[in-house]
DNA sequence: GGCATAAGTTTAGTGGGTCAACAAAATCAT
DNA sequence: ATGATTTTGTTGACCCACTAAACTTATGCC
């Protein structure tokens, strides 16, 4: 697939059905994108269509239950008032669902980004049956998809998101360090119950959607950046021009395992995780090793000096890891996520010095150093995300002949 | 313009001309990118345009001279013998230079990569001056714009390849360690050369663009990887489905300035060019310091144990940083460039040693370690082919009306 | 109420595809 | 040799999605 695209240079023709469909995933990203209602005639303007294009598009928009239109708001100006249109409300929606080391969840977004139902579990799953705890993942997506169809709403799909390696060309998961799973296929275990037969989800690993949850938040921003996810394993995830960017086999950002080299020479010393994972940090600061991100969140808050110093240090690892990951991908901006996102005002500093003294293009292009506005569990929210972009890029599927 | 992009979603509306306009494209890029000349029939089955369709595509190719019909070869089969159609040699042509620490030199490459044209210096450029370099580079461009002007050859364009950081976003040098440059303007010194004043080129790093002639060279196979240039200093870039990821300003795959650790701390010690840069390789070998790469290759085939020692050091260390590299962009394929391709045989296995044991996707993944296969003056063939890249994304401009 | 202004719709026209039939040039079969 | 077969490339009728420009609708302003 990926060498026969490669040898055809990738792109198959374009026939006229092509350009309806293009111009149509325009018009509706102009409606999803917008920060506030635009009418038709705004589409037209800033896509270069004409009017005429732009309201024939925007009717099988409407048609689909894509789009709505809002009731007039009183014009300021001269002139016939504007349709405003939005993305349509609890019409179409994805579910994303997460299994991480300390909870798992079910939540279901629109278009717009709006949540319409949500069911979060807390637990320790570390260590964990797949069996079981997928289980209960189903247990709860049961109701969820219950009260999703009973007000007839058009689900398109679903998507998994898991902290570990998630083979995206053959399917299952390869390995989840933190919860103790290897080589499981998730999507069948899941299968077995009913409720999620009919809609197999996706399977992607948890940095890489949520970084898309982040991408979304950000809209309208520059929105390229490397979103670090701080939990018991360090992922990231890089994102250009608002996309996500894989690799390979959707294993791109794995810099919890990039050796940083300690005593002796480079080829000996740890990993990133070793140094600022949250099993490490919950060490250095003396704390209980299997302790919650929020026992160092306290902590630190109450101004423990050895707290203080093991973020610092840990920052500074991160800062190193980091400079490489932009000397690799050159990026501007780090968004921090996960326990990095509670922790940016200890670790912050450290991290934006190591950034300065070591990236060498750092005089012509600072890197900085944001802190993640996805609100929580954003892995989710992005696994939702993630189905609803084949919606957002193929809106011709979903529009009724 | 980035930010507009994000903004609008990246992608302008499409009218019934970028229809044509992506056909054009395709069906060039099909001629281009075979292997052995095509027909029109081919052309049609495998884009799934009509043969009508591609027909009067191919007419647009042929009157802009951008495509070229074969002699017809005596046919193997039943049925009216195909007309070949191959890239046209010597009509349309692009041409790239370099300027590097020790040669600098002018090549014209035309749409079927022939170079029609070609001139090199070699010299010791390290602490040179801009003027006085800029001024051989346009002495040498001189000629070889002369020759393609007087055999009627349309030049598309010029590119240069310089060893350091080029912004390709506002445009100049800012710095070229070893050539001791800082923020040199180096299109406008090129430009008082009236040769070259009309045809100012675009600028681009070394290592990206000799990526690009190896990515040419291995059409027709997967197109990802990650290409090491080893000079004096240490590039890469990063490959991806045959397209260069250059990222935020073009200063991807700078990984000679990857910090790996040594004495102490992760925070202190060198980055991989101060363990597996030329200079670097010299010193460990107990040679003189500002030495050539063939004194290397010289030692090694001698079979000299301190050289040969310098050479594994060097390798694991370039094995750990491209580790990390994997880990980041999740590449499974490694292309050895520069010094690097000669000194395969010594190095290889160390760094496939390093990327087997740290990379920990490498069990369903291995990484594959290559030598280039883009010949001698790889950036030279690349800056004539970025030019050249314009032609074949956007032929409809260079076709009559 | 009339005029200016802007949003959205209608209708004719155009460009670049498809489809099907056909012409051209070879091999194959008798 | 001659016609049947096969494949390539071309021609012309048709179709679809866009543009352009006129028209309708709905407001603010004087």
């Amino acid at each position: 697939m990926a060498s026969a695209r490669a040898t055809s240079g990738g792109g198959r023709a374009a026939r006229q059905e092509s350009l309806r469909h293009h111009n149509l995933a325009l018009t509706l990203r102009h409606v999803l994108d917008a920060p506030t209602p635009v009418s038709r005639a705004d589409i037209a303007a800033a896509t270069g269509l004409t009017r005429a294009t732009v309201s024939a598009l925007v009717d099988r928009l409407l048609a689909a239950n894509l789009v709505a239109e809002l009731e007039p708001v009183a014009a300021q100006r001269a002139g016939r008032p504007a349709v405003p249109l939005a993305p349509a409300k609890g019409t179409v929606a994805a579910v994303g669902m997460e299994v991480n080391v300390d909870y798992l969840g079910v939540r279901a977004v629109d278009l717009g980004g709006h949540v319409l139902q949500q069911r979060v579990e807390e637990g320790d799953f570390r260590g964990s049956e797949p069996e079981e705890v997928l289980g209960r993942l189903a247990a709860l997506a049961g109701p969820v998809l219950a009260v999703l169809s009973a007000d007839g709403v058009v689900i398109v799909g679903t998507a998994l998101a898991l902290p570990g390696l998630v083979d995206s060309v053959t399917g299952p998961l390869r390995v989840a360090p933190n919860l103790g799973w290897r080589d499981v296929d998730v999507v069948a275990l899941l299968a077995e119950h009913p409720v999620l037969a009919a809609m197999p989800p996706r399977l992607a690993n948890e940095a890489n959607l949520a970084a898309r949850a982040e991408a979304r938040a950000r809209r309208g921003e520059p929105a390229s950046f490397v979103y670090v996810s701080g939990e018991v394993g360090i992922g990231a995830a890089i994102v250009l021009d608002g996309r996500i960017f894989g690799g390979r086999h959707g294993w791109s950002g794995e810099i919890g395992h990039m050796a940083l080299g300690t005593a002796g020479a480079f080829d000996e010393g740890g990993t990133l995780e070793s140094y600022a994972g949250q099993d490490a940090l919950h060490e250095a600061a003396g704390l209980p090793r299997t302790g919650s991100a929020a026992d160092i969140v306290a902590a630190a808050r109450a101004g423990e000096p050895r707290v203080l110093a093991a973020l610092e240090r840990a920052g500074a690892a991160l800062g190193v890891a980091l400079a490489n990951v932009v000397h690799v991908v050159d990026v501007d901006r780090v968004v921090l996520g996960g326990i990095y996102a509670d922790l940016a005002p200890y670790l912050r500093d450290a991290v934006l010095a190591q950034l300065e003294r070591r990236v060498i293009t750092a005089p012509w292009a600072a890197v900085e150093v944001d802190v993640a506005r996805a609100g929580r569990y954003p892995a989710m929210t992005g696994a939702a995300l993630e189905v609803l972009q084949a919606v957002v890029e193929e809106p011709a599927a979903w529009v009724p002949a």
